[in-house]
DNA sequence: CGTTAGCACTCTGACGGTGTGAGTGCTAAC
DNA sequence: GTTAGCACTCACACCGTCAGAGTGCTAACG
């Protein structure tokens, strides 16, 4: 059903690179202008051929042709040739990402802001999440009287944090003298773990462990997730997103937690780039826009996602080169953190079933 | 030269809440439906002095009369009841703090989506800024290899990470060593207390404080400073926004971290809720929007800011009820962390000396 | 049968004129 | 000092017109 002659998809082609690059309905004299050898007339009769195909349409009698989802959707998967973001683009993105240092936070700030700027669109990046978080290291610091602060550290570095009150006042090395019992035997493990060691210690430390249990199960539920967003002038500055009510709609977008987090969790399931079109049908609140988004970080460890958005007109082929190679870096960067660890802890694990 | 008779105060009250509500500029006749006794003309006569005073303008001849910065000014300054938050709204607010329990970050990002919902507003809020930051507890951990993970907690639950590579590996025990010994030494103590440290330590450890001392160092010059924002969709429904070009220019107000931060953190020079109108002069990006901002925190220890920005057109009275009982739920919450601990460790500084 | 020149047709968007209504400033009377 | 009355000024909405872009259709061509 979707087999379109050479020439319609080069007219396809051509249709859909010059809506992205000039937001005006496409005419068949621009097309004819591209040198294809063809009269007008000709490229009129594919064009209606196309529109009959639903990879295009007309806004109004009398007006050239802009691209549908479909066709958008044509393009990305078979007309669009994929490319690499040119290296010194690549070199200087590195160079960003080795000043600032070891620092997880800092990381998926920088990467929103160099993806919102080398595609141009609105940035989301998600932090890290585990697929089964263990502990690293568990502290019980005293911060006054009766008031003591839990600090756990997870594997690849992510730290939380809770203050707790206690019925009765601690002093600190009492405090690190429970927290290093409770190291020795929990670290490494994941929830089960930690619950498997709660009847081998006191009424107090049993408090510790629960409170550590709900914080690794909220990490692993991904209520603990963070978005770090950037560029969503990018977007403003598009003439689709000139009419108020639609700047509106994609300010809505790009603000909602919620939405966003369900959208870029559901890409963790699928490797790889992907590209959602106009909310494809199914996310009716983003129509107007495209996604291009891909997971990264370790599989099987921890993982997130990344992504750009931007109006349906948008340049994919920069876009996804741009996305890959973010993601691609970034999971560079926490493999180092994770890297051998991985092994060696499950090994562990394996070890003392 | 800024008196004016009962009468134009009144009057000039009147149009600017009429025109906060409407948004359209104000007439004559519409200001003698209030009921003054005097007949439209009286009004218009009014109207033509507090324009002559720079407190109206008209956006052209014929049409009804608009508030300019100084007449807001004036309104807030003197023409404004002050009102408190309505206590059912007060009792909703602290209920929600109190649900998600101890944790700094939470109530901060509470901080702005309250501020936000209440006061129909973009919202900003800082996290906390140590006036000279202290440091509470140090804690290295293994991550692999010759990775480790540096964790410091500063006085108030500020929490800053750090990887570092080693040149050698080293165990978990020998790092939980150094730490209770760099501990022992320098908890409590400012950047200088730190330095002054590490004539007394070997090699390795002087390396780990230099790299503490670069973070306390760093906190206390607010680069790492978190913004935490909400709302702003709100002001993107104000029709002053509807024109494409002031709405990108509200967005990226907003989405610019540095002037926020330049302008909140002058904010806390100076005590109480302070309103920001059309710039005032000295803010030339933000010609269009008003401010609203108060410090919270607790004054020698920690301070940040947080506040609320909309159009000029904004209702003051409101928002100024909102940003300071905001300010003072969170500067009480921080206080029970900070609070009694404050005297102890200046107590202790002091001793040292 | 595919291609193309020619032509009639449609629709948008810009332009200009007109009328209405809101709101003003001024003046003269109270 | 206040007010009624009036002339005046704009913004804005409403129309009709016109040019231009782009189409679909048809008939002719190789």
């Amino acid at each position: 059903m979707d087999d379109l002659t050479p020439r319609q998809q080069l007219i396809l082609g051509l249709v859909i690179r010059e809506y992205i690059a000039t937001a005006q309905p496409v005419g068949s004299k621009t097309i004819q202008e591209y040198g294809l050898g063809v009269s007008s007339a000709t490229i009129r009769n594919e064009m209606a051929v196309l529109e009959e195909h639903g990879h295009l349409v007309q806004p109004h009698t009398s007006a050239g042709r802009v691209p549908t989802e479909r066709g958008y959707r044509y393009f990305v998967e078979r007309l669009m040739r994929e490319s690499h973001l040119p290296v010194d683009e690549q070199r200087t993105i590195r160079h960003q990402f080795h000043q600032v240092g070891v620092d997880l936070e800092q990381w998926m700030r920088l990467a929103a802001s160099v993806l919102a700027r080398t595609a141009q669109s609105a940035a989301v990046v998600t932090s890290l999440k585990t697929e089964q978080c263990r502990l690293r290291h568990l502290e019980l610091i005293s911060i006054r009287d009766n008031l003591i602060m839990l600090l756990i550290v997870l594997e690849g570095g992510i730290v939380q944090q809770q203050v707790l009150s206690l019925d009765e006042a601690m002093g600190q090395e009492t405090l690190t003298q429970i927290a290093n019992r409770l190291n020795d035997m929990c670290v490494g493990g994941s929830v089960q773990r930690v619950r498997n060691c709660l009847r081998q210690v006191g009424a107090f430390e049993q408090q510790v462990l629960k409170v550590v249990m709900q914080i690794m199960k909220r990490v692993d539920d991904e209520a603990g997730l963070h978005l770090y967003r950037d560029g969503l002038l990018n977007i403003l500055h598009q003439p689709e997103f000139s009419v108020p009510e639609s700047a509106r709609n994609v300010v809505h977008l790009f603000e909602d937690r919620t939405l966003l987090e369900d959208l870029l969790t559901e890409m963790l399931e699928v490797g790889g780039v992907q590209v959602i079109i106009g909310g494809e049908g199914r996310w009716t609140e983003l129509r107007e826009c495209s996604l291009v988004v891909s997971p990264y970080g370790v599989t099987g460890e921890a993982t997130g996602a990344l992504g750009v958005m931007g109006p349906m007109r948008m340049p994919y082929s920069r876009a996804i080169s741009t996305v890959r190679y973010v993601a691609g870096l970034l999971s560079d960067l926490f493999r180092d953190l994770y890297g051998g660890q991985q092994e060696l802890s499950t090994l562990e694990e394996w070890k003392r079933e």
